[in-house]
DNA sequence: TAAGATAGCTTTGTATACAATTAGCACGAA
DNA sequence: TTCGTGCTAATTGTATACAAAGCTATCTTA
């Protein structure tokens, strides 16, 4: 299984990076060539993807990057606005001194960032900031399940980052989220958050319907699952 | 992966039915046989389950099914809590007709079973119960991530609900969170589905540990992670 | 007797071959 | 032109063979 989990690792990267884009083919065969080996482990790679939701693995059909649905995606945004709120609550219940560090030096490198207009590198700090508050939660499963859906999400994210505006505004936020923790009012970390990241996911979804529309009727509309 | 994919089912069928027992080794060979397939699709398999958490696959050194330790347990149950309260605050805010009387004919069920004092019946009923509230999310990628967790925590669950007054009085707690749900209480149905399953946790806990003693100690010693 | 090394057996990881299903395309009819 | 039908090529699914790593038991040595 060692080329496997390399590969898995290599290809959830690619995905990442938008190496390949959501609807792209993942071909066993070119994959197998790309990287060298059989499509045995090719194979294996592709079904643990499938199964942790990043590609949509079709029996018969082959498997392709994932393509969400708006809805999908507002449901995504909306989960992750949940555990994440679920995160800032246990961190400011449970604040220790190396875990309020740990924040603290993220939130430095946001702000460093901002200040330069450097949204690549404000997307990358952001990302340590979020995964910073995640493990101050002292719960490693509720982290790894945070972790997980914020690399799905992380496509998306990145494009809506883009804007100068909402960078400084994405920082201010971060800041009432330190303090609301560091204060260890668990209600106001927890709304903040959740503010905070389902705001990401309204803007997201106005991206890609073109329109400033009503998210509730747009949700109600579909039942469609995603995982697996 | 016709076959890969009623494999994985099968053999997560056998772990949560505990004829697989946490660190019983899952041979690839014995499996084949069993199920009369070649190695590949049961290693499909395999693979699969252990991208999903619910089994341990080391490479070079075969799956086990996992176990995970009081804490590994503990983090397990707080998260289903915090996901579940998420779904019931959900389902608070946007309950409909359907989803109403769904949880009603669900919540009746256990009635009859846990009046009966059939436990079987109600460790069944119930989870249709918690089912219910997760589908009344109307987010179906919540409810998904709800449905996954309740399974991988099933085994657990069933034992402690074996002592009868605990079945009566988790009757009574499903009781106040349809109410709280029904009245479009968000914070209430939240507070006292949280409660619900937490309570679940620590008795648990207690169980396994033998004592009575202070969750938060325990919980703070390790730091080990589950996931994948 | 105990500790360590080694040989042999067991089990996992990868490649390859073949079977089976799907998808694309040409062709013909309405 | 458009829809349906059948054929061909490409792709996935499973089995099998072989290579490599791990485990166990035995034998040696202190």
């Amino acid at each position: 299984m060692s080329q496997a989990f390399r590969l898995k690792q290599a290809i959830e990267d690619a995905v990442i990076a938008g190496e390949f884009r959501p609807g792209d083919r993942l071909d066993e065969a070119s994959l197998a060539e790309r990287f060298g080996v059989s499509r045995t482990p090719i194979r294996e790679a592709l079904l643990q993807l499938g199964a942790e939701g990043f590609i949509d693995v079709r029996p018969r059909r082959g498997a392709i990057v994932s393509v969400p649905s708006p809805t999908d995606l507002f449901e995504m945004f909306e989960t992750m606005a949940e555990i994440e709120s679920a995160c800032g609550r246990l961190a400011a219940r449970r604040l220790t001194p190396e875990s309020d560090a740990a924040m603290e030096a993220a939130h430095r490198a946001c702000e460093a960032a901002a200040h330069r207009g450097d949204s690549e590198q404000y997307y990358a700090d952001n990302r340590n900031f979020h995964e910073a508050i995640y493990r101050a939660s002292r719960n490693s499963f509720l982290a790894d399940q945070a972790f997980a859906l914020h690399k799905r999400l992380s496509a998306y994210r990145r494009i809506q980052l883009r804007a100068r505006n909402r960078l400084l505004q994405s920082l201010q936020e971060h800041a009432g989220i330190l303090e609301a923790i560091r204060a260890g009012d668990e209600q106001l970390a927890a709304t903040r958050l959740h503010n905070h990241v389902l705001v990401q996911g309204e803007r997201f979804s106005d991206m890609v319907l073109g329109l400033a529309g009503d998210r509730r009727s747009a949700r109600a509309s579909s039942t469609s699952g995603t995982a697996k």
